[in-house]
Parts: structure tokens; C-alpha cells; sequence
RNA sequence: GUGGGCGUAGCUCAGUUGGCAGAGCGCCAGGUUGUGGUCCUGGAUGUCGUGGGUUCAAGUCCCAUCGCUCACCCCA
């Protein structure tokens, strides 16, 4: 085998693959009823719009980025996650000078330099929304309503939602060195005390349930909120109850860049290995003056594909679909000779103009073969075109469950079809 | 970055104490030169991941390396 796919990364291919496309347009629906607009960005940015953006103390800047130095001398850098640059475009193009707030969504890959394992690879695609210039818990609300939406409307029962709050400017540095005292006290490994240096919130994040255990004592967020966050937060949670949004609340939920504040979620589903989460976001009020822009409030989510994918697989919501992968076909064209050929590939493109889904034998296989592919095709529906039919300006037109054949004119074979298949 | 498991045909995988490279599925051809599926008959396909070592002899043992995979960590 001369190439295969760079590791670490791996290829949709049919017909599984038209399982992620179903994911990107149920997941995307939701928002395009709710005044979402397609946004599309470069899939490389400067490399720091995510050092600053993102954070530097973050696993994903200090570790995880495809960096490297165009022609140009200009450091590159490919997309880790898609918040930061949407803000950029933004930004960029004044789009927060008009109706507030901009309601974009995108649909795209990320990359991070990972090991790869079930889930998680150094590619990776997302739908995600932004929400920007507002600062309204009813936003927060409708977002995550979204998001619901989209895995509902796929089935999904086992998502879960966890939701938190972070704080803002005003009360999370009262937290922030409460917890940093707290985490003081504690014998940590060396990463994890740089982390409560830089960043003790994440601490909380771990993983390890030998480090959670010892954590079971640390302050809590929801303890040292201000009355404006905490107000905040309760208008979140009672306009989500209101909607019917199941939630749980998780005041350990911090997530991995640190341009979040107050709302925080995340979507978990308990099958996808080691992977947890298929879907996550927050309200990002700094994020903005971080890249050197204005005071611009957001809040937005991303939804992993391939790891939904992976859910809906692990709940058994696939079956049924073309074998093929795509559409399926439903006219089958079985042509004899070079003039038959000419005259079928005609009669497809008039099949098709009709609205019927139709393929036919290419690379000149006999008879057998060409059946052999209608066969094959799923059609149910297989023309037979020859120097006979030909000469009587006719088509065989054979129902390939019933192995039934009939004789069809030329001039009628569209509509018989259509008749047919209705 | 750290640790475990695994690399044999297109796919799923056997391969014994080291002794001729295998099966099922799929694919191709024929049975049927204008008719698919089922059936019957036949056929093709291998850098045994790669490189080195031990040995009369290596898919099998040893070393290295690459890849895949699962887990840690982190997250989508």
C-alpha cells in the first residue's frame, strides 16, 4: 500500500459516511430556524488568535496545535476549535456594528495534535453556533435549548446535560484564590500544581478519581457567586425547566479553554469509551477584549460529529439505510452494444430530469454483468435496451422482485417508470 | 507525552513443539453469446507491517522500527 491517511486520522466512507451528514443537518436545523446564519472560515488561522484566545495555559495552545511557519514567515495554525475564529470574522468584519445579537452557525474540521484513541482523533468535525452582543440569560437559554434539540431530533436518549456556572470578573477572582488556597493544602503531582497556579479551576476538571476524592472537600463556584451571576444563573436554569430541557447541575464542570464564564455545558453520553462528551459550550463575555476587540458578550456551543455518530451506533439508531451509501437507486440501466449505450445514457438524464434516482452498467460488462450490477445497484427497476429494442424503438423494462418483464415504448418509458414508482 | 494489546488475501480471522501460506465471506469466469438474486463448477489475489538477528529451516523465537487499537491525560 503506497499512502494511507496520516496518523491519528481516519476516512468517512460510504455508506457510513452519509451517517455524518444526517448528524450535520439534524444538529444544524434547529439553529437555522432560530436565525442562525452560515458562517465559513479559514481552517488555518494566525497562530495567536488561539494563544490568546484559547489560552496559553490550556492543554490545546500549550500542546495540541498544528503550528508551522508559511512561506511568508507567518505563524500558522490549524483550527484546534471554532469559537475564536468566528469572533475574529466578527470582529473583523464589523458584524457587531448592526442587529444584535449576530446569530452565526458553522459546520467544520478542527485538528489537535492527540494520541488518538476511540472517539478522539488529531481531526475532528463540529456544527457549532455563536451568539454575540448580548447579554441575556434568555440567550444562554436558547442555545442549549438548541443543542437539545438537535440530539432529539436524532433520537439520542442517553445525552445527558450537565450545566454550570464559572463566575465573572467580579466574583471569580474571590473563588479563584479561595480555591488556590484550598488546593495549597493538597500534596499535588507537578503538572497538576502548575495547573492550580495558572489555572486552579481546571484542577477541579481532573479526571483521576484518586485526585477527585481528595477534592471532594474544595470550595465550590456556586458558593462564591456574586448576586449578579448568581441571579443570572437561576434565570438560565428556571427558563430551561420552563422548556422542559433536562439538566444537571454540575458545579465541577470547568471545561478545557479559558475564555469561559458564568454558563458553562456540557453534552455527555455514557458510551463512547473513554470519551464522555459529544457536545459542549459556554457564554464567553472576555473572549473579545482577549483578541484586542471591543467589550462583546457570547455565548455558543460545538457538537462533535463523529463522536454523535458514535452515540447514535451505541444506542442503535442506524439501519435500513443504502448499501451503497447516498441514495438509493431506484432505475437501473442494462444497455447492449455502443448504440444502445449512447441511447441509455440519454434516457437516464431524462429519467433523472424526471425526478427518479437512476445509475446504470458502465465499463462495457456484457449482459450478465450488467445485471449482475442492477442487481446489486438495490434498484427495483431494470432496463434492458439492445439492437432489438432499438429497432422497435423499445425498452424492456424488468421488475427485478418479481423478475416480471414487460415491453415499453421509448417515447413512454418516464412516465411508465413514474407510474411505477409513485 | 505514558502504559497494555494487536499487525497473515479486499474483509473477518485460523495457522499446533520453528518444517510446502490457509478458511469463510467477497471478487472474477463458466454452467446460460439478450437476463440478476439461489445453486453448481473453476479461478485469481499475500513484501505474513518494515528492517535486522538466531537457525539447516522463521508467519512462529529475539531486537528495533512503523502502524492500528484500548486506556491514562484532555476534550468534540
Amino acid at each position: 500500500m503506497a499512502f494511507q491517511s496520516p496518523k491519528g486520522t481516519f476516512d468517512w466512507l460510504p455508506p457510513r459516511s452519509e451517517r455524518a451528514l444526517r448528524v450535520r443537518e439534524a444538529v444544524s436545523a434547529p439553529a437555522r430556524r432560530a436565525g442562525y446564519g452560515y458562517i465559513e472560515t479559514p481552517t488555518f488561522e494566525d497562530t495567536a488568535l488561539f494563544a490568546r484566545g484559547v489560552g496559553e495555559s490550556t492543554d490545546i495552545v500549550s500542546k495540541e496545535m498544528y503550528t508551522f511557519d508559511d512561506k511568508g514567515g507567518r505563524s500558522i495554525t490549524l483550527r484546534p476549535e471554532g469559537t475564536a475564529p468566528v469572533v475574529r470574522a466578527v470582529l473583523q468584519h464589523g458584524l457587531h456594528n448592526g442587529r444584535l445579537p449576530v446569530k452565526l452557525w458553522y459546520s467544520g474540521n478542527n485538528f489537535r495534535y492527540e494520541r488518538a484513541q476511540r472517539g478522539r482523533y488529531r481531526h475532528f468535525s463540529q456544527v457549532g453556533i455563536e451568539a454575540l452582543g448580548a447579554d441575556d440569560p434568555a440567550l444562554d437559554a436558547e442555545v442549549i435549548l438548541l443543542a437539545a434539540e438537535g440530539y432529539a431530533a436524532l433520537g439520542l436518549t442517553g445525552v445527558t446535560l450537565l450545566l454550570n456556572t464559572l463566575g465573572c470578573k467580579e466574583c471569580r477572582p474571590a473563588y479563584r484564590a479561595a480555591l488556590q488556597g484550598f488546593l495549597a493544602g493538597l500534596d499535588l503531582d507537578e503538572p497538576t500544581r502548575r495547573r492550580a497556579e495558572i489555572n486552579p479551576l481546571r484542577v477541579l476538571d481532573d479526571g483521576r478519581p484518586e485526585l477527585q476524592a481528595r477534592l471532594a472537600a474544595a470550595p465550590l463556584v456556586t458558593d462564591h457567586l456574586c448576586e449578579t451571576c448568581k441571579a443570572y444563573h437561576e434565570e438560565v436554569r428556571s427558563l430551561l425547566s420552563a422548556l422542559g430541557v433536562a439538566y444537571t447541575d454540575d458545579p465541577r464542570l470547568v471545561r478545557g479553554l479559558d475564555y469561559y464564564m458564568r454558563t458553562t455545558f456540557e453534552f455527555v453520553h455514557d458510551r463512547l469509551g473513554s470519551q464522555s462528551a459529544v457536545g459542549g459550550g459556554g457564554r464567553y463575555d472576555g473572549l473579545s477584549e482577549m483578541i484586542g476587540g471591543p467589550p462583546l458578550p457570547g455565548v455558543g456551543w460545538a457538537i462533535g460529529v463523529d463522536r454523535t455518530v458514535l452515540a447514535m451506533e451505541a444506542e442503535g439508531l442506524f439501519g435500513g439505510e443504502d448499501p451503497a451509501g447516498g441514495v438509493p437507486v431506484q432505475v437501473y440501466g442494462v444497455p447492449l452494444g455502443e448504440e444502445a449505450r449512447r441511447r441509455m445514457f440519454r434516457l437516464l438524464a431524462e429519467i433523472r430530469a424526471a425526478g427518479l434516482v437512476a445509475d446504470m452498467a458502465f465499463g462495457g460488462k456484457g449482459l450478465k454483468g450488467a445485471m449482475k450490477g442492477a442487481d446489486r445497484s438495490g434498484a427495483r427497476f431494470a432496463l434492458i435496451l439492445g439492437e432489438r429494442d432499438l429497432a422497435a424503438q423499445a425498452v424492456q423494462v424488468k421488475d427485478l422482485s418479481t423478475a416480471e418483464q414487460t415491453e415499453v415504448p421509448l417515447a413512454q418509458v418516464v412516465h411508465v417508470l413514474k407510474g411505477k414508482i409513485q
